[in-house]
DNA sequence: ACTAAAATGTGATGTACATCACGTAACTAC
DNA sequence: GTAGTTACGTGATGTACATCACATTTTAGT
């Protein structure tokens, strides 16, 4: 499927766009490729634009100390990401997104977002339950870290999307588990 | 300070809406008060409202095994409140909020908020940005919580909400901080 | 003011995890 | 191919926390 399609189907689900209205609100993206290993966000450095995920998959990570790597999303195709803490206050970056596989993205300066929501009222409707979206799931991971133990953590993340088992190193999902990977290699040796 | 006022003010620091489309929102909400101890959400009830709270102070709250309790948000006042999960995906309840203290908020229910969102872009895009920081906060806590010990939470904690110290039981901080009483108490006679 | 209940402090012990150390296997590049 | 890097497994040991047990202090109710 084309890229403005992926996008319109996503925006659809809880917008209504006239074609010309999303014709323009398209117009604003860019489409960007980027190589397994090619970083879109780097810590310290200035964001300016979110990223809508049409193919491959990404992280978004936090290093600590130069040694462990904490793993806030991965992004996915029709996820969004981007340092959004960084972005609403206008701050450099706090955290790190770069590619696990190859990437294809749509990319949205803020600038434009805010341009965008202002000009088109269903356009900050969109963004309203995007971010709402995100904010229950942030919720929700809260509460399964103060919860659930590793193990249920472990099996909590594969019920949700096990095709992350296949796609990505183990060693990244104990960075998002929160863990160490000999922790986790322990965890599913023993079932 | 009248409730109307601090409302007011309060919209004003992100969206600018006349003194008339004021006047229509606040309409809608419902000036409610409840003594200590009193429950505005229950675990497996229905959830109709959203709070802002006025004075006092409330505790959002999961327990688990009817042992465990967790803390995911204290609000005080010129916060919002609720099971935001259970409102937006029209689910029953899956946490509790109750107050610490005598509590003064005001209520909008959901189909207002939605009705209102429609009807003023401001107040759309009000709510658009009091997410994104619900959710840039999650974020950080959510990060906090894999990346610093017990005690580093703690003095952030203190750092961020002082007068919490002295306004809610200690061991409703170790359940906001997600460690046990005994811990806690350890922490802060250890310094 | 008196009593019951809730909050807090502190020692002893248990446990889920991290860390360190070292091995093997699997990709990657030239 | 071979060499270097990255991923993964597994034992030994350490540690930050939980849990249990019980004492003390503070708060709330009548």
């Amino acid at each position: 499927m084309e890229a403005k399609e992926i996008l319109k189907e996503h925006i659809a689900k809880t917008a209504s766009l006239t074609d010309e209205q999303f014709d323009y609100f398209y117009s604003h993206f860019k489409l960007l490729t980027y190589k397994k290993g090619q970083t879109l966000v780097t810590e310290g450095d200035k964001v300016d634009c979110e990223y809508f995920v049409l193919s491959g998959c990404l992280k978004a990570f936090f290093i600590n100390d130069d040694i462990k790597m904490y793993i806030l999303q991965f992004a996915m195709p029709t996820w969004w990401t981007s340092d959004y803490n960084a972005l609403y206050s206008n701050a450099r970056a706090t955290i790190n997104i770069d590619c696990i596989t190859d990437v294809e993205v749509l990319c949205l300066s803020s600038a434009d977002r805010e341009k965008l929501c202002d000009e088109i009222h269903q356009v900050e409707h969109f963004f309203r339950w995007r971010t709402n979206r995100g904010y229950v799931a942030s919720q929700k991971r809260l509460l399964s870290f103060m919860n659930n133990d590793a193990k249920k953590r472990y099996e909590e993340l594969l019920a949700l999307y096990p095709q992350l088992y296949n796609l990505v190193p183990k060693h990244l999902i104990a960075a998002y588990l929160g863990i160490s990977r000999e922790t986790l290699s322990r965890l599913y040796s023993a079932h």
